[in-house]
DNA sequence: ACCTGAACACCGTTCAAGT
DNA sequence: ACCTGAACACCGTTCAAGT
């Protein structure tokens, strides 16, 4: 648009520029603000030149998940007590899930992103249940068990239908409820509520011999 | 297309007919297979007819998850402990899941659905604690846990990328590993899993005065 | 009320060509 | 290697018109 840039012209993008500027358009404008054509838009290039950067637009949100997951907090195996160092870890993933909420849906769709971000806060968790004996297939188990909570709780503070377009639900009547589970919580209440329930988890996970 | 109607002729549908084949063309080639207009293909009307029966796409969808979530089976309150009462529920819950697997990332994004049968499932569940001891807050926040936990297993037994269409990923090294937790389990497996969790949830949820 | 025709404003992706 | 132009095969939704 401003620069009319012809043919051979190159207009020095680089792939982070391509990541970042995705990231703000999802910040702005939620998930659907993020098209090929909106973000070709913003670079000032043409659609199709992002493929340059990018085989598809799959690998691109790919990218943006695990570059989230980057600054998950994963403390030193060694501190603390395995107990302490899942907590730590889970906690700091909820958080940084929090902080990225638009990408929640997404890493529910994909269940948990691929990226070697993940794998290196799997082999952690790993080394952290080792730790505390648990090993195998009981370790697995509760990796996944961990995962699925955590994420599944940072869905409940994302703000209901942030992929969705046109939510002109019917009007109630006098009494206009709270959701199926009175969703209408603050940050700190929900973040309460997934301390708690990570507590419970980590007590059965940890309990001599499954109790 | 093979019954050429013409201007004023009516194609005789139903509500009950749009839903029908919607959730039969989501089965048939997953999320991205279900479109307006392939779904007013596979009706024989054009795109624009389904608007007399549904507002838009969104609340197309809206209704398939109340719809499944008709199915789930909800033990009379009486019977039982709570406990079993609510290890039932959820686990019913689970299964009705994981018999339209397609659906479980939708569920995600908007958090566990808002129809009329979302609504009754959460009221038996509140009935139940409330009949251990557990009300307000407590029980509000036990509920959230236990639909955020049974939805998100679900997911995990959600074949990765369905609504996902080219997954070209490159091709791995000498040997193609297991992703982040080790995913390739069995659904018995998986269901033995998520047995296991839901067993260290509600000991945690109804632990005597939260332990 | 239920349906068609035609259109609007979009998508993601590919193919060929330029430097 | 990086980019543009142009095109292909789609989307969801609306508006006007027919019976």
């Amino acid at each position: 648009m401003s620069t009319p840039r012809t043919r051979g012209q190159r207009a020095g993008l680089t792939r982070q520029d391509v990541l970042t500027t995705a990231q703000q358009l999802i910040s702005e404008s939620g998930l659907d603000g993020l098209t090929m054509r909106s973000l070709a838009r913003r670079l000032d290039v043409a659609p199709n030149a992002l493929y340059s950067y990018v085989p598809n637009k799959t690998a691109l949100i790919d990218g943006l998940l695990d570059e989230a997951l980057a600054t998950v907090d994963a403390p030193p195996p060694e501190a603390g007590t395995p107990a302490d160092g899942l907590s730590a870890i889970m906690t700091s993933t909820y958080e940084v899930l929090l902080a990225h909420v638009d990408l929640v849906p997404l890493y529910l769709a994909r269940q948990g992103a691929r990226g070697p971000n993940a794998r290196r806060l799997g082999d952690i968790m790993l080394s952290l249940l080792s730790a505390a004996g648990i090993t195998d297939a009981a370790a697995h188990e509760a990796v996944r068990v961990l995962i699925v909570y955590t994420i599944g709780f940072a869905a409940l503070a994302t703000p209901p239908s942030l992929a969705v377009t046109s939510a002109d639900t019917e009007v109630a009547g006098p009494h206009s409820e709270t959701t199926p589970a009175g969703l209408p919580l603050s940050a700190d209440e929900l973040s309460a509520n997934f301390a708690t329930g990570l507590r419970w988890l980590l007590d059965g996970i940890l309990a001599p011999t499954s109790r």
